[in-house]
DNA sequence: CACATTTCTTAAACCAGATCAATTTCTTAT
DNA sequence: ATAAGAAATTGATCTGGTTTAAGAAATGTG
């Protein structure tokens, strides 16, 4: 995003691995990727990993609820790649009331963006078969199929990784 | 929702089953409920029915990437029982820009509170069995328990009705 | 009221995708 | 380079949920 509305923010830098969030805790910061790629996450009862969202370059990340609300966070948030992030506090968010209208529509516009990739995504989970969302997933996000590891991907498409090897496997031999 | 930012709206009564936005339509209005209950769905290749949302009294529902940025809807919104709905036009929305601070910010707030739901029905879909989605379903919204038939259910959680017939039995005999 | 239509349930066969376990790449650090 | 771990593939087996089909219960409608 060019035209950040928030113009005063701290940089971080971490490295592959660090938890920048981790469940239950109340979150203090959205966190703004510049370099490198995050991950949100849930763990089942099984302690298998579920991936929400994914975070590269120019992407927001955060537990919305924990952010706006104060609520306890559902997810992790950590880093895959050495990573270099932008701090968004609460703080900056509880300004948004004295925000210039431009600013703030230009906030509304992110959130609807938001919206509308999640209602994708629900769609998908809903009406389609691991290979139609694997398909959707290389077609939307190219650059992330070659840079990811494959049992992201596959946690991010509600699959396990060795069906995901399957799907590719018959994908490649047509 | 009191208070609602949007004044002027227009109401429509509108008989169970009617359809208010068909897929592939440029959506026009955002549908505030005041009586009744709306559903948004898709349907798969095999014509298979997937419900997206469902809008009791006090609901907002639309097709956010059509009513928003002028796409195509993805989905298609229709009327469950009879209903009373007022009619957000798309002008108004597009007001937004000359809207008061106080206002934006409480739409600005029913878009995050959005996202919220979104996210957790997500994580559901992610990382739950059908019978802990439907479990969380009769405690989020006990009232369209009683009130859906349970085919729309079943469709909302992403099961067939057959499956949530069995569910249901299982845990009645608990 | 009776009849039609839709909804809900039950059961058996079936399938998409999971699990478990072993093997083969691929990374990464030393 | 090489060792060691992590990622990916493969095969065998299993399971949560689907499909198909039929009957029972509820709901609407002339």
């Amino acid at each position: 995003m060019t035209n950040n509305p928030f113009q005063d923010l701290k940089t971080l830098q971490v490295k592959k691995g660090t938890v920048l969030l981790a469940k239950g805790q109340h979150s203090r910061y959205a966190y703004q990727v510049v370099k490198g790629c995050l991950k949100s996450y849930v763990e089942d009862e099984a302690g298998k990993e579920h991936i929400v969202q994914f975070a590269p370059e120019g992407w927001y990340i955060s537990d919305m609820n924990s952010f706006f609300n104060g609520a306890e966070a559902a997810v992790t948030i950590a880093a895959i790649e050495d990573s270099e992030v932008l701090l968004m506090d609460r703080s900056l968010h509880e300004r948004a009331k004295s925000m210039p209208q431009e600013d703030l529509l230009q906030y509304l516009k992110i959130t609807q963006n938001n919206i509308i990739a999640l209602n994708k995504r629900l769609i998908l989970l809903l009406s389609s078969t691991a290979q139609e969302r694997y398909l959707d997933f290389i077609t939307t996000y190219p650059s992330l199929v070659q840079r990811l590891p494959l049992k992201l991907i596959a946690s991010y498409l509600g699959i396990t990784p060795e069906f995901l090897s399957r799907v590719r496997k018959k994908l490649a031999s047509k």
